[in-house]
DNA sequence: TTCCGTGCTACAATAAACGTAGCAGCACGC
DNA sequence: GCGTGCTGCTACGTTTATTGTAGCACGGAA
């Protein structure tokens, strides 16, 4: 947000001028609560106050600032009826991340 | 930072008050520029600032701030000779994250 | 109608990140 | 000695992101 700026054709790109796929997520994933709402969206669909809980009731305008961020990427979507979701793509992200759980227990013991 | 603020014995927890490793670490990678700089440190030790310029030359602040935070994290090690690498554990995690990559580009198709 | 729960927003305050500049330390060649 | 260039790192003023609290409009049920 600063910086040359760089865009791609669906992107704004914050920390890379390259525009790499890889340094996007980077990006996107680096921003806060992106990685928790991941992670508590792994399972069932949550509300969007459920979600919020779920995320140590972090403040409603970053998470509707990230959800739409998730969304905008085809990570997360939202259902009428239950909530909010990972996608087809949200879970195939989620899944590289579920090793993170037993590392984190590992590191933790450090 | 906010919040309740929770602490662990060995950290300041931010985003989260139960100090469960998965949170402790999800908010650790949150934060902006730590995926970036471990993902650039897979290779070879960096000095400084070849990570500086390998990190799209972000500011030297967050940079010292963030290399900070890893290396208390025991994920980051700086050596005089070389610069800074990732530490076993760290090269642990950045395994876990090589398939990024890859999910990566075929997210970027989209 | 009233009562909830939903998704979402406003707004002022605080904290994080940025960009630029520059420091001290150390090794080199001269 | 003296400059040159590299290292890790910091100061500081500005901009951006995040926070916390409050509250909106909408829809469904009672």
């Amino acid at each position: 947000m600063s910086k040359p700026i760089a865009k791609t054709t669906t992107h704004r790109v914050r920390g890379s001028t390259s525009g790499r796929p890889i340094m996007v997520l980077l990006d996107l994933l680096g921003r806060r609560w992106s990685l928790r709402i991941i992670w508590e969206l792994r399972g069932e669909p949550l509300t969007s106050r459920a979600l919020r809980a779920a995320c140590d009731d972090a403040s409603p305008t970053v998470l509707q600032a990230r959800l739409s961020d998730l969304r905008e990427a085809d990570l997360v979507e939202h259902l009428l009826e239950s909530g909010y979701r990972l996608t087809v793509l949200g879970r195939e992200l989620s899944k590289e991340f579920m090793p993170l759980h037993h590392f984190a227990e590992r590191w933790s013991k450090r």
